[in-house]
DNA sequence: TAAAAGTGAGTAATCGTTAACCCAAGGAAA
DNA sequence: TTTCCTTGGGTTAACGATTACTCACTTTTA
């Protein structure tokens, strides 16, 4: 039922292969008035490439696999595909994703992915996290998103905690803000991250007395539900406590949030009383806040775009780890 | 250098055919110890599927197509995805999204996906409203998600708004509350519907007096930023007004932040002096307010798994409307 | 004891596209 | 005039998996 090139051939009365060069193959030899007969008689019919066709000599069909190590709830996964898809787009290539939802093992999502024959596939995780490959998929798997390859194999793709974390508390002290407590992610190689790049500013700022603190946002290392959030006693500790901040740097813009609900509850002013910033940039979240957040935001979209590159290019290095900067968001939370 | 069955072939010194047989053709005559001989050759050798050659018999690709109207920046979109991909997974298909970013036309996406072969195509929307197909490619959209086709050409499934209006104003009347404000999302289908379903339910309750009041969130249809934001100033009028609401519905749950956040500015409570329910179910936003939002959850892992079902069973009935319902979730705002 | 039925596997055609090769006609250079 | 190159296009063979058809051999049935 679906036209293919020798309907077109047998309408404009020449061989398949002379049509195929017409509408494809942009140097074949032939007259414009061919070309152009022929490229007509196709609009004319509806045509539409069989990629899965092209794809058997081709050997490759135009598709960049994603293997997204979680379920896909946060909008930052659809940032890092967007960044994949602008970037395959200019070089005509869509962008494949399957997550590995459930009880499924890498092994069996990449071999699903590559049942479709992808030009390349990378492996993108949903936070930032290190990543064991197994030896045998290592080979098949171009560059890591958000995330490192244990044993290097594969060229990773990361954000720069350490300097986004150094960047926002310079910021902080920069705005006049001396006693900064930190209520962080803990378990999580983000907030480990983080809380070095924040101690190093604030020992390089000299501020590294009892007003640098960093506090666990929840008990064990999960934050699922405000439930089990220690922020509102930890808010109210230090606000009541002897050193009292006036800045409050939060592990993500969730936190924030809580941060926000929690001061409002004691009665300090965002940002005379105390300043809030945070990372993530969660927008839904961060831009309706009252005041609206300042945050670090992360480069996902950057990392599609990267990712994407380095793959069509074919330019991987492998066990190369590439740091990319976060961007700071100034709102008026600070 | 992949490997195909004709490699497996030589290995087992047998026929090619025999091979497909052996690993695809579950139902093919040949002795047990044969099956197994070949198949753990494959597996030796790191056989792949080639679905793009098994699909130039096939006619299609394992595959649904998914068209989707705007950049997908919600995590209401991965719902419905995800919502798809659960149930094409049970028939081995894949789910394959694309979406309109930027000026692109329907018919040059649709075209994009066509390349590729899919078995089955949906269009989906990000949030509802009509679309209109042009006539050329009603044809081939199976399903259209979250939004109806203006011409009635293609099945339709989409949330049953009224009815989720109904219901969550029913569940605030049942909670004894009677002056009712509604904050709606002004220029959008939805609003236009939740509001007729919010009247009904006043009206049925005999409570359509001046208690029952429905205000815009923002002046002029667009939801982008808290600048342009009328929820502040509605809340303010409201509680100091003549007729004080004892509860606040509001269109979805970033404006029932901001409804949040302007009470607590008055220094009214949640739930005791005003009770606060809205749409959507924006997991991150709704769970984590103080107290939790109480809000009707929409259809959208439903509307992919239903869309999966009917696309999969080719029975799409050309002009069909389906409603799905919202589900209640009872938090504690109310 | 044939003939029929069943079993296990090979042969070859096919899907739509591309690419390596071939060919004929005409013009330019020797 | 002969040789060579260019132009415009045709032939044919892949690519990998599936499947209708065939065939030889064995087992059952009349």
């Amino acid at each position: 039922m679906t036209i293919s090139l020798s309907d077109i051939a047998a309408r404009a009365g020449v061989s398949v292969k002379t049509v195929s060069g017409a509408l494809h193959g942009g140097s074949a030899r032939m007259s414009d008035e061919t070309r152009q007969r022929i490229k007509e008689i196709a609009e004319e019919l509806g045509y539409v490439t069989n990629l899965a066709a092209r794809s058997m000599r081709q050997g490759w069909m135009p598709l960049i696999g994603v293997v997204a190590d979680e379920l896909i709830t946060s909008p930052f996964a659809t940032e890092i595909i967007r960044g994949l898809d602008g970037a395959a787009r200019a070089s005509d290539m869509a962008v494949f994703a399957m997550t590995m939802s459930g009880r499924r093992d890498v092994g069996s999502v990449l071999e699903e992915v590559r049942r479709f024959r992808p030009r390349a596939i990378a492996y993108a995780a949903m936070y930032h996290k290190v990543v064991s490959l197994p030896e045998e998929f290592a080979g098949a798997v171009g560059v890591m998103i958000n995330c490192r390859e244990a044993n290097d194999r594969v060229t990773s793709l990361v954000p720069d905690e350490v300097g986004a974390a150094h960047e926002i508390t310079s910021y902080l002290i920069e705005a006049g803000r001396r006693n900064i407590a930190f209520i962080n992610l803990p378990g999580l190689l983000a907030g480990e991250l983080r809380e070095a790049g924040f101690r190093q500013a604030m020992t390089e700022a000299g501020l590294d007395g009892t007003g640098a603190r960093v506090l666990p946002a929840v008990r064990n290392a999960i934050y699922s539900d405000r439930a089990h959030s220690l922020v509102p006693s930890h808010v109210t500790a230090l606000m009541s406590g002897p050193v009292r901040p006036d800045a409050i740097l939060c592990g993500n813009d969730r936190v924030a949030m809580e941060v926000y609900a929690a001061l409002r509850r004691v009665g300090a002013e965002i940002p005379d009383d105390v300043a809030v910033a945070s990372f993530d940039n969660q927008v839904d979240i961060a831009s309706r806040l009252d005041p609206p957040l300042t945050t670090m935001a992360l480069p996902h979209r950057a990392m599609g775009r990267l990712a994407a590159d380095i793959l069509l290019a074919e330019k991987a290095v492998p066990g190369e780890v590439r740091k990319l900067p976060f961007q700071l968001v100034e709102r008026s939370s600070v």
